[in-house]
DNA sequence: ATCCTCTTGTAGCGATTGCTACATGATGTA
DNA sequence: TACATCATGTAGCAATCGCTACAAGAGGAT
């Protein structure tokens, strides 16, 4: 492997951390390079421009994701949809997952404004969120099974949307009442 | 009322739909006054500074929003939660209603980072959103009211990230699923 | 007529943005 | 040993950012 792939491979890593702690808003090329140790004219001979940096740091985030997703549910288990609702909400109020779901949520307030490469990262990951619930979903009868994948997709998404606007005391307490529905 | 207090009314109602078509992103100084038709040196004579500006266009926001939620669901009536839930849900996948949403969700990935102003304005909203809720949920008994409030909050809220990020479909399918569920 | 406050325009400051031109050493390869 | 490609640093460009200094007309109060 090239050094210039080894680089690429070292900054997409430290960039990853470096936007789960600081968000969008702190990524112009400069900071990202001193984030990632590097020179921001590097960074440019490493990626093509800015948004191929984005692109890669977000497919890791991506990946990082699923991974703690799947740790948590593995996908050889089969859950109704109040009781995969709950356990999936009670894991993104975690203040350790938290700062997936905040940076999550600035990449779909970019993509809704069409800005790349936000747009199109955001409907890739979305669609994976629905397939990750629709395979560890025992879906309802007579109910469309995307339906209530869209419909858990939203319901813990949103949480992290109460969490930021509203705080951590609502947000546990919406997932006390969604685990008291779950146990029926 | 003096010219500057007139000015200050008729810029942030021009602002208001600006951002709802644009986005905070396309909100800097100047492209603010192209869009209110005044020069950027007389927006920050009628307001302090930007924040001042966003602030008042985001109050302008909620109290519009606030009128066309109240309007589909009065204050004078008391829902199960389900049928709440699917109501709201409802009208904010309303393409009309969309913009508001999209902008909203903005806000909040900004007040996630602690950006003033928007961290102060989110907490704000969301907390009136909570009470509108809480005041025509018919709550479940033996459940926390706050905590069922909260739940129909994520959903809501969570649809529009489902409809950006996943598109109309899948948002549709959940909402009617929703409503299936409220059937009962 | 003389101030004084309100309103507005012109011009620009220093900082930051994404990105690039150019030069230079390092490392092979023929 | 000559040449070519890779790797990296220095310097800077044009554009935009939020914001401000300064001057000047407009209008009312004395």
């Amino acid at each position: 492997m090239s050094p210039r792939d080894e680089q690429r491979e070292r900054v997409v890593e430290a960039l990853t951390a470096h936007l789960l702690r600081t968000g969008l808003s702190q990524a112009s090329l400069r900071q990202l390079a001193a984030a990632a140790g590097v020179s921001d004219r590097m960074l440019l001979y490493y990626f093509a421009d800015k948004a191929e940096v984005l692109a890669q740091v977000m497919a890791r985030l991506a990946g990082s994701m699923s991974a703690r997703l799947n740790a948590a549910i593995p996908d050889d288990v089969r859950l109704p949809p109040a009781t995969l609702a709950a356990r999936a909400a009670r894991i993104v109020i975690d203040p350790e997952f938290l700062p997936y779901m905040r940076l999550w949520l600035e990449v779909v307030a970019a993509a809704g404004r069409g800005e790349p490469p936000f747009a199109q990262i955001s409907g890739q990951v979305m669609q994976g969120f629905l397939q990750w619930i629709e395979q560890r979903l025992s879906p309802v009868a007579g109910l469309s099974a995307p339906g209530q994948a869209a419909g858990i997709l939203a319901l813990v998404d949103g949480l992290t949307l109460v969490e930021i606007g509203a705080g951590h005391e609502p947000a546990v307490r919406a997932v006390e009442v969604l685990e008291a529905l779950a146990q029926d």
